[in-house]
DNA sequence: TGTACATCAGTGAACGCGCGTTCACTGATGTAC
DNA sequence: TGTACATCAGTGAACGCGCGTTCACTGATGTAC
């Protein structure tokens, strides 16, 4: 007798998962990470506390889930992104046809971060101290920053050679086995902490109240490190 | 009689307050502020948690005061950093004589912000959801802007102007009533995004177990953004 | 198809914890005559 | 200088809260003969 898919109490037990981790992410878009509860997840559920045991090992292994998850997203998208943009790209918004998948990569990075503040807080925003994330997230973060070491080495090469990059020549193992030349390791850093930098202050709310707009901000910048 | 300075009494709140603030902050440079504890405070002091209410409104109460102190020491720094350069700068660390007002600050940011990273974070890191902070908090932290643009100002002119600077004619208010065209607040704006960029990653531990040396990153940074 | 049994989701009570905060009170310190 | 009084720092008990987590138990659901 061949198995015939998963039995309906599988179904149930994913389906209910999915239920907590989605009251999870509600309640961590509304108060943070820090003051997620099982037990108020539990009781927006219609459930006692305890019940919840049956699902999650432990509160911390829950948000550990959420880092997962959200990693996995940015990920999944990150790849999307590079595909599409690098099959034509005309549909990525807001930018014409031909542009770099670097380009694509930072847009979708911005709609991905506003699309849920805390979720980009939740791995980029001020870490809980002590906590040491398993490796798997780690690989997951090293294939995000794969796919953006791919698109900085399809960029034309920018400014040249300085002393970081003379240094990450011998400082590049974080790069795994990827064959990118040290300045585009260097623009692939850049990139990050660039783009970060303009998200996490306009998340933190420290944009607010200053008469701009963010989003030309960030156009700007990465207009600058498309030609730099 | 002439009033001969502060009682006796009012001397010993003000050290009791400080030593307080002092304990205070080493709970938030190991736990964070999240977990900023009145009666842990008390326990270290060897008091019992109610006597901390002689001198606290309340937990909120100090946590804005810690937030306050954090940007008033920061623009003290900035304002001595700033006067000091322009006065001759020989004795910047690791900066020659006549190196751009700018440059001191961005090191001076640095090192302000690793001396107590949770400090850092404070003021930088994920806000508490709903948290607003008050207006003379508000008003310090545009006294910061004042000395980074007072320093973009001296650097010679970078880029050429594009749509963000044009942008920033018309919404510009959040500069106060600072003479510097559009282009230096720009310029001002991406000095603090991409240095602040680099120092949450690096804070956040984005870089640990990456095998550079932070600091060379961000010394590029740094004369990029000098010469951009 | 029907019955017996095993599995397992969910409950309510309980434990121990730490939190912020209030209150009535004690005892030391500074002040005024 | 000495005494009477007012001020005020600090205490311990208490309140109410919510947390994570365990445990023994009930009752529904799926499974095997």
């Amino acid at each position: 007798m061949t198995d015939a898919g998963p039995s309906s109490r599988e179904r149930y037990r994913a389906q209910v998962r999915a239920e907590i981790k989605q009251h999870a992410w509600e309640q961590i878009a509304t108060t943070g990470a820090s003051a997620l509860s099982l037990n108020a997840i539990a009781k927006q559920m219609g459930m006692s506390g305890p019940a919840l045991y049956r699902y999650c090992v432990s509160r911390d292994d829950l948000i550990t889930e959420l880092i997962r998850d959200a990693y996995r997203g940015l990920a999944d998208i990150f790849h999307a992104t590079a595909a599409e943009a690098a099959a034509g790209g005309a549909a990525v918004d807001g930018e014409g046809g031909g542009a770099p998948v670097a380009a694509a990569l930072a847009y979708a990075l911005r709609r991905w971060a506003l699309e849920d503040p805390q979720r980009y807080l939740l791995i980029y925003g001020t870490p809980v101290p002590g906590y040491h994330a398993p490796d798997d997230i780690t690989s997951i973060a090293a294939e995000i920053m794969a796919v953006l070491l791919d698109a900085c080495a399809a960029l034309r090469p920018g400014a040249p050679v300085d002393a970081f990059d003379t240094h990450l020549e011998t400082h590049r193992s974080w790069a795994g086995d990827h064959p990118a030349p040290a300045p585009v390791l260097h623009r692939a850093l850049t990139f990050w902490s660039r783009l970060h930098g303009l998200l996490s202050l306009e998340v933190a709310g420290h944009f607010t109240g200053m008469a701009f707009d963010p989003a030309l901000l960030y156009a700007a910048e990465v207009d600058d490190l498309l030609s730099g």
